[in-house]
Parts: C-alpha cells; sequence; structure tokens
DNA sequence: TCCGTCCATGGAAACGTTTCCATTCTTCAT
DNA sequence: ATGAAGAATGGAAACGTTTCCATGGACGGA
C-alpha cells in the first residue's frame, strides 16, 4: 500500500510530450493513497452510503492532496446522465441571441449543468452538423431558436430521436413543438397602435425574410391585423435580407411623395439600427422626418442617440425559462408546452409623434 | 442473431418515463443486427482497418437504420481525449466577448471539437466554479478573457493541474502565460495621435478599473505615453465600474472651465457609448462639443449616430487565432506564446476636429 | 453466551467505445 | 502439396465512474 506520493495504479509511467503531462488523478489513486477501496471513495464523496469519520477524513485529504475532479465523463457513461445542454442559435453576435445564450448558461450553471455551444450563421448545413455533434455529445435536451420552427429539418431530427427541445424566440404555427416566446403579434400590434395613437397614419414595415423567420411572419401579421383595425392602409413592406443591411437603396423609393410613411416598424432591433443609419445617410431625420421602431429590445438601443424605441422581449428570461422548462420536461412530456412571456413597450427617441402637416387632414385618434 | 428490428443487447426493456424514451442505439445494437462483432463495427465506421465490402455495406445499413451516433463519451473514456476545449468569458452580452467567442466556436466547429461555455460576470466565486466544472468535463484546454491575468486564481489553478489555455484579449504583463491580443498600449497610442492630429490638447480618458482590468491599465499606459510624447498635459481620467454606467454625474465635474477637455478617450466601447449618452444627457453635442473615441471596434458602433469612432481589434480573429494557438499547442509547449494582432482605427462621426477657438492659442500639430 | 442486526467496507459488474492480440481463412510462392 | 504471409474478423481488456451485492465485524437483546 502506498502511503504517499502519487501511485498510478496501472504501473505505467505518465505519458507526455514536449512539455511533461502528468496523468490527471482517478478515483483509484485517490483509493490508494487514502487505502480504502475505490467504492468507498465514491461513497464518501458523493455523501451516498455512510462511513466511520475516520475513514471519510482519510478519504477527504486524498482527495484534496491529489487535487481529485470525478470525471465527469466515466460519471456520465455509468448513470447514463450528462447533465449537459445543448444550446443552437443562428449567431451569438445578435445581441438578442448572446442575452438569452447568457440566461440559458446562468440558469444551468445554477442547476449544476453544463452548456454546449453551437451556432449556424443561418447556414443549414452547419445546422445540422451541429445537430449531429451535440446529439454525439449526448446532450440531455436541447434549447435552440431556428428560422423557421415550422419546416426544420433538425427539429424533425430530434423529434425523431425523442429528443427534448424548447425552442426560444420561435413561434411555430403547429404548436406541438415546445417553445418559449413573446406573442409576437400582440407585440407587434402594441407597437402599431402606440404609433397610432402618436398620430402616425402611415406607418411601413421593415421585415425580415418571411421565408427565413416564423417571427418575422408573425410580426407582420400584427402589424397587418393592428393597421386593419385602426382603419389605416397598409404602408409599404420591405423585405430584406439579414446578410445585407445596407438599406438604402431599398427604403429610397418608399420615401418619395406625399404618401410617405411617416413610421417604420422594424422587425428586430438590428434592422431598426440599419434603418435609422440608411434614414440618416439619405438626408432624413429620425424622428423629425421619420419614426422608427424596433423589436426585441437590446440594451445598446438605450445608449445610442437617438435612443432606439423597441418591443422588448426579456431575452435573458427567455433563456433562463426555456432551460427550466426543458429541465423539469426531461422526464415529462414537453409536446405541446407554450410559454408566453410578458413584453413591454420602450419608448425612445427614435419614435416621436408624427409630423403636424398630414395630421390636419385626420381626425386625431386618441 | 437477430435480423431485423432493433435489439436490445442487454435484454432489459427500454427504460421510460411517462414519455417512452427509446434507448439510443449503441455499437452493440449496430454489431447485432449486421451479424458482425463490435470490433468490426467500429474499424468499418471509422475507416480503420480492413473489411470486405460486403462487411462494410452491412454495417453501414444497420448504423444507418439504427440511427447509430457513436457515443463520444465512451469513445473519450477510452481514448483519454475529448475533443472538447471550454471557453470563459466576463459576459456574454458584452458584443466583444459574443464576437470572439463565435470565432472560437467557428473555429472549432471546423476542427472537430465542441465547445463548452462558462461565463464569470466578474464575480471570482463564479469564476473559479466554471473552471471546477470545466476541468470535470476534461476540457483539452481553455480559451479565456479574465479580469487581470497578472494575479488570477483560475489562472493558477490552470497552471497548476497543467491544462493548457490561450488567454484572449488579455495582455499580462509577465508574458509567460499564452495570450493572443492587440498591442494596446501602441494601440492606444494611436487613438491619442489621432486625436492630437485633430487639433485636441487636452484629451481625457474613461477606463474600467484598473484594478479589475489588465487591458484598462495598458490602455491607460498608452494614452499616457502618447500624451507625454505630443507634449500635451493629461486630461482627467475617470475610472469607472462596469455595472453602473451612468456617467453623467462622474463626467460633469470635469466639464467645466476653460481646461474642460475637448476629446474623450473610453477604453472600450461599451463604455464609449454610455459616455456620449451622458454627454448628451447634459447638453453637450458628440462631436461639437466634445469628439469620443471608443475601443474594440463592435459593429454597432457602425450603426448609431453619431458612429463611433474607434479602435478596432479583430475580435472574430481573436477567438479563431486563439483557438487554433491552442489546438497547436497541446501537444507542444504554449509557455510564452503571445500573438498580436493587427488593430486599426476605424473613423467616426463621434471623433472630429477640435473646436477652433483653443487651436488659435496652439502650433497646430501636423 | 449465542444469535440476529446493522454498519462499514470491498469486489465486481456495467456503461460505450477503441484497440491489441489471437484465430481462422485465403492466397501465393516454393 | 506445404508452408508462409497476409487479410478479415472476433474476443477481451481498458478507460473512470457508480452501485449492487457480499463479507466481516461490532453490538445489543435474550
Amino acid at each position: 500500500m502506498v502511503r504517499d506520493g502519487m501511485r498510478f495504479t496501472d504501473g505505467q509511467t505518465p505519458r507526455g510530450t514536449a512539455r511533461a503531462v502528468e496523468r490527471v488523478a482517478t478515483i483509484r489513486d485517490v483509493a490508494a493513497r487514502a487505502g480504502v477501496s475505490i467504492a468507498t471513495v465514491s461513497r464518501v464523496l458523493n455523501g451516498s452510503g455512510n462511513a466511520t469519520p475516520e475513514t471519510m477524513e482519510k478519504v477527504r485529504t486524498a482527495a484534496s492532496d491529489l487535487s481529485f475532479r470525478p470525471s465527469t465523463i466515466g460519471r456520465s457513461l455509468k448513470a447514463a446522465r450528462t447533465r449537459t445542454v445543448g444550446v443552437l442559435v443562428p449567431s451569438l453576435t445578435n445581441p438578442v441571441f448572446a442575452e438569452s445564450v447568457a440566461g440559458i448558461q446562468e440558469a444551468a450553471a445554477e442547476a449544476g449543468y453544463s452548456v454546449l455551444i453551437a451556432s449556424t450563421d443561418y447556414d443549414p448545413g452547419k445546422e445540422s452538423r451541429a445537430i449531429e455533434g451535440l446529439l454525439s455529445n449526448r446532450v440531455e435536451g436541447l434549447v435552440l431558436t431556428v428560422a423557421d420552427a415550422d419546416r426544420s429539418g433538425s427539429l424533425d431530427t430530434l423529434d425523431e430521436v425523442r429528443l427534448p427541445y424548447v425552442l426560444a424566440y420561435n413561434q411555430p404555427e403547429r404548436p406541438f413543438r415546445a417553445h418559449v416566446s413573446v406573442d409576437n403579434v400582440a407585440a407587434s400590434r402594441a407597437v402599431v397602435e402606440r404609433m397610432a395613437v402618436l398620430g402616425h397614419r402611415r406607418i411601413g414595415m421593415i421585415a425580415g425574410r418571411f421565408r427565413q423567420s416564423d417571427r418575422s411572419r408573425r410580426r407582420h401579421a400584427g402589424w397587418q391585423a393592428a393597421l386593419a383595425d385602426a382603419g389605416l392602409p397598409p404602408g409599404p413592406v420591405v423585405e430584406v435580407d439579414f446578410n445585407d443591411l445596407r438599406l438604402a437603396h431599398r427604403l429610397a423609393p418608399h420615401l418619395e411623395g406625399p404618401e410617405r410613411p411617416t413610421a417604420l416598424f422594424a422587425s428586430n432591433d438590428m434592422l431598426a439600427l440599419a434603418t435609422i443609419r440608411a434614414l440618416r445617410d439619405l438626408g432624413l431625420s429620425v424622428p423629425d422626418d421619420m419614426s422608427v421602431c424596433g423589436f426585441d429590445g437590446i440594451e445598446v438601443g438605450r445608449l445610442m442617440s437617438p435612443s432606439l424605441a423597441t418591443l422588448v422581449q426579456p431575452a435573458r428570461a427567455m433563456g433562463a425559462t426555456a432551460f427550466e422548462c426543458l429541465r423539469t420536461g426531461f422526464s415529462g412530456d414537453l409536446q405541446g408546452r407554450a410559454v408566453m412571456l410578458p413584453f413591454s413597450l420602450r419608448p425612445g427617441e427614435s419614435l416621436g409623434p408624427a409630423p403636424s402637416e398630414p395630421i390636419q387632414t385626420l381626425p386625431e385618434r386618441r
């Protein structure tokens, strides 16, 4: 029995490269040093089963002397549980996703889970490879945001292998897929109604490609419905690609003539920022010549000038909730679960009252 | 020999909860279905060793019928390699970190590595717990950004267990810790020199807490050195906390009198945005009354008005390079490796020429 | 004093891979 | 025809855990 010094139970010398890499201590090393069996070490360290105080002491010191850290991979193999979740988002650099990932990560850490991350860059190839990787890693579940939750090969795969997942931001039309989101239609209505209250009667929309985003579709629907309810004509809709945010030449055609909109609703904040920038390049002032309101509630919106008016989604809570939903759903049924989070309208300098001249011809709406 | 249908080699029924969870297929299931041994399955699927075309065919169909995905955890256990790296950043919601994480993730995916992510929120407790978690997960190495790379318990731990790591953004004074960064001193000098060229002679600095950030210290040093070289007096330095970005009351005292600065250099972009916001709240116009330049080069800076002048770090490349550095260093020695990435100055509307009155008393600097 | 309990501990199996080694079979040169 | 060489394949060990089961000892009650 070796009482002091690291003992390599298999008798081989530590493998090394140019730089001497010590073998990391295993439970056998701890057992040898403490002079007990590995079963006892496991029990003591996990607090399962009983042990003499002296034994516990011996094991604990041995473990700390060797700075033993139980290998989660050995543990996972035995337990058939990895305590790991996967996260898949289109992009980490969009603040709204970054924030929800932060929420997931925080909640996961709290619950003792690890987080494997992957991103798709809106590329279906990357997306499916990412999913494969996560599946191989035996994540216990996934929180993800996909382009279109109603037709997604990745989600089909997940359904097939019956791996639990919860969508974040996505709001599928077929509701059997668990998701956490805001009520995008109602939220968009709130924006448009607010614009109407401010006297705007020609309200356009800048939207992400409908094909590419269920959210964009929903938000467009809300915009449309609110306009109809208010008896306002639908303004121009500009569908833009997320890869090309230089909008000036796309917007210019709609900014001429007496029928030009006085307010633009952007289907997300990145689009709203790009819109403001483009308007400025075109010589228009926001909000004097044109009001703009975004959707997402990214933090930088508060810092810029003019500050960005936006529909705030609780991004961090969205991530955290999705994780909780997933975790509590591990042992139950996730099918059809949907959580709607509250939204709010954050006022900002980019959204002001409509210019006065057109209003004179209209009864003011309260 | 079972020829068709999934066979559970251990004879137990699939364990299930409320929702029938099928056991995921293992290599034994594939072997049984193909009528070969698990060794053969492994060889065929990994392309190691030879096999009859028919055998390969049988194995491949069996694997795909069962949608077999080799468990990386079984594999890792055997191979003592996890093909996983850990990433640790202060915050995922700061765009500059989000972007570097994106770079890491991209490079890692390319190289067939998985990415475990954790964040610290500038909380040492969270930081050490995160490190513990990553160590337990047997990551092969770490890319991380810490508050102060010269005194970091986490880095000491990593050195102790000899786990390879590469710092991103950090630029430790003691250079034995591998890192990828820009030359922060030179970069800051470039900013200040540019300001001088534009006629500014009283240049202040808004900096993150020096205690909290080696970068902030470096950038401050560069600012100081450049001022000295230009024969300019050091302007006011405002050290701010990252948790409280309402700066108006901090800035106000320095904005009075004839000696007030005409330009402010912020040690990072989030600070620069907050500064612009505060100035605006105080009734000053940027850049007419005060120029502001940031440091980081976050993308949203381009979109806002006024657009943000900033010292651009190649954040994505920083992440990608750090990962590559780590990966190629796995088998070698990482000690003392330092990579300096090029920086550039992005002009922006927030940085304009100095107001004319003070210039008349000064020889213009070229 | 003896028997039955319970407690502390150890042995060993199992989880899903990869890989070394051994075995069988084919093939080719002598 | 015989032996050697090589190809195809299978058996089994190993990786680091957890946990079931067995064993031995202490202790209390009759």
